[in-house]
This record gives C-alpha cells, structure tokens and sequence, in this order.
DNA sequence: TACTGTAACATGCAAATGTATGGTATTGTC
DNA sequence: GACAATACCATACATTTGCATGTTACAGTA
C-alpha cells in the first residue's frame, strides 16, 4: 500500500496527541489510529513508540491513555491554589474553604492543600518587583529563615514581607525605601507561610503601563 | 468498620479527582482508591457514583480515567504551556517541540497550543516588575496594539518588550532608564504574541534578596 | 534482481480499568 | 429491638486499551 514522505506522518501524530495532553485528555492508542486515518491501531503504535524514542513523547508503560510530554511527566504535578481574598484573624483554615478562586500551581514537593495564594495590596515591596495586585502563592509553615519573603499575620492583617529575626523580636522588611520595618516580639508575629512564587496576571487587554 | 463523618471524605474524593483533572492527568477509580486510602474499589466507586449524582463530575461510561469536571469543554481550563529556553530564529514551532519543560497555566480563552512561556533574560524590563529569570507566558498572536507587553523577534533575538507602532515604524521600548527604545521598520519585527502573564519562581530555599 | 528500511495493514493476547454483586459495621430514628 | 441510611469492604466480571506477532507495499541502493 502507499506511503507518505517521511517524517511527515510522525509530526501529525505528535501535534495531535500533544494538543489532546495540552487539553487535559490523554488520548488512546486506538484514537491516534482514528484521528490520523490509521486502518491498524498497529501503525499508530509504532509511530508513538518513534516518538518516545525520540524523546518528544514519554510513555507510561501498560498505563491507559498513558502517553505524556516530557518534563510534565513526574514530580512535577499540578494542583490548584485558593485565592484568598483576605486573610481574616485566625481562621486561614475558613478562608481556605471559601476562596475567591483558584490558581494552577505546580506543587513541587509541597502537598495540595499547604499552598494558598494572596493578592498583594500596597507598594512596599516594589524592590523586589512585587507590584500591587501580584499574586503571592504561599507555602504554609509556622516558620521561617533570615531573607525568607513571608506571610506573617500582624494583629489583623496578612502582610508580605521579608523575615528577619533580630534575638527575641522579629523584623518584617518591607522591600521599598518608603517604608518603614515593622519589629516585633516574636510571639506578637503569626507566620502564615512562605512566598514560593509571585505571579502577575496582565489580563488579554490591558497593556503593562509604565 | 469505623466511618468518617458525613461529607468529609466525599469532598477529599472530588478535591483529589479535580487536582487530577485539572492536571491534565484524570485518575482511576483504583488511583482515587489509593489516594484516598480506601482497601475497596468499591468504596471510592461509590463516592465517585455519588459525586455525579451531585452534579459535581461528569462520567464517561465504560470510558478509561473518564470522569471530568462539568463543563470543563468551556470555561477557565488549565493548560501546560511549553517552556522554551529560547526561541531560534524563524521557528517557533519547532521550540514548542522540544521545551524546556511545561508550567500549568489557567487558559482563559486562549487555546492550548497557543500558549508558551519564555525565560526573560536582562534587566530591560525592570521597570514594570520584571526581573531577569521571570518567565512570561505568551499568547501567540501576529500583531499587537499599543501599549501591549509583547515578545517580538528581532533578528534571531527574542525579546520583551513595551509595543508601540509609530507611523510605518514600530517602536520596542524597555522599561528601564538604562536601556534605549528599539525602532525599526515595521516589516523588520516580527511579533511572536503578547505577554498574558508574568511569574517569579522563588523556590524552596533561597529568599528574595533585596 | 536482491537487499534494506520505512510505512502501513490485520489480528490476537494480556494488562489496565470501569462496573456489578453481595456483605459488615456504625449511626440514628422509631 | 427493628429498621433504615451511610460508609466501607472483598471479590468477580466486562470493557477498554496497551502491546505483540506476523504480513504486505513502496522507495532507494548496490
């Protein structure tokens, strides 16, 4: 029977199933077959196996709808967020349950539900290219290390800056000269978290703004 | 045998299955069963039967890893946008082949394949919040309006950069005093798609450094 | 012609996976 | 206690689906 110039073939399959991976639906060797015309589900089974060889597709083996992109493979999973509107007094847990949405993250290493995200009000840490209205995707912990960016609960307030313990007080550093530090005793410092990721939404309109 | 209160597994049950979903990996009844720590099949079929019921998951019968999120063919979806360490002169579509890696990207409107995400290398865009080692996802699209963040390429350089159109020239200006605005002829630049969003990976370890 | 490599075909088997049957324990209600 | 409802368990069955075996066709090359 015919054939189709080399390579050719391979290209098609690969688009087809990366669009179905980038979709969120893993297709089956039998759709490959459909999809590109196959009459043996035997001809897309080899033409996916090229491209495992060739390392543009990986394989989970004898897994259903197994076939993957590399480098989205393993540990690196991703799980969703909640954004917290605001952190009310004590209750991080209840502001979890009732979030304003969520934010894809791919938790490397941390569990579902350790990771949160707040939006960030105010300019004090312009300095280290946190704008008002980023997106901060915490990691929850009760502590942290000199330099860490944290979420630190002070009085009412959910604030993000950066941890400094000065002996029995805590400093937390704004990032902008405009602002002053806040030091306080150690116990008068709730830490919500730690600052893994800053995300700026820029929207399919707006443009970026000087 | 003991029980859990009512609800509360349930909601683990979907939470879990959702994750997975919007992962773009949907899981098996037997992986719900494992997560979950179920020693029967059945029982996380039954919360998988029940979550249905609710309306709260979609089931494609007889279908392997067939549970999906209602509604999930519109709306917000998650995507994985390819990480494109840089993008060779004149083939965009071949950097998309072989990325970097992938980053979960909530894909409002934009198809999947139209998404890629590029590292931002120099300090040009300072300015507005963006470092060197950000990474911007990119929506591709052929133009771009003024104002616009976009990733143009200019010779075999990719770059990030403010768009403005001037007459029959385009201007790219970075966001940094330090830099100077590039202009040239609008046929010399191509625009490869306009930045939807802007992200710092910070990390498990090192902090932010002032 | 013969040989080699690639692309495709037809078909069967076995592992993975959804679904069904039936049973046990705990809680709550009457 | 009797009854119902819920949550869970143990196991069997049926479909889906990955993978293997073997064959045919065409192109290029010696």
């Amino acid at each position: 029977m015919g054939r189709t110039p080399a390579g050719e073939t391979r290209g098609k399959v690969f688009a087809f199933v990366r669009d179905r991976l980038l979709a969120g639906q893993p297709p089956t060797v039998r759709e490959v077959q459909e999809a590109l015309g196959f009459r043996a589900v035997r001809t897309a089974q080899q033409h996916l196996e090229r491209l495992v060889e060739e390392g543009r597709l990986v394989a989970g083996r004898h897994r259903a709808r197994g076939y993957r992109l590399p480098g989205s493979s393993e540990g690196a999973r991703t799980v969703l967020a909640p954004v917290l509107g605001r952190v009310p007094a004590g209750a991080l847990d209840a502001a979890v349950e009732d979030p304003d949405g969520y934010l894809p993250v791919d938790a490397r290493g941390a569990a579902a539900g350790d990771l949160f995200a707040l939006r960030v009000r105010g300019e004090s840490m312009t300095g280290v290219g946190i704008l008002p209205g980023d997106l901060v995707i915490v990691r929850r912990q009760p502590t942290a290390r000199n330099g860490d960016l944290v979420v630190a609960r002070v009085g009412d307030e959910a604030t993000v800056k950066t941890f400094r313990s000065r002996g029995r007080r805590v400093e937390l550093r704004p990032e902008n000269p405009a602002f002053a530090p806040i030091v306080l005793d150690a116990g008068a410092v709730a830490i919500l978290g730690k600052v893994i990721e800053v995300r700026r939404i820029l929207g399919a309109h707006g443009g970026a703004g000087a």
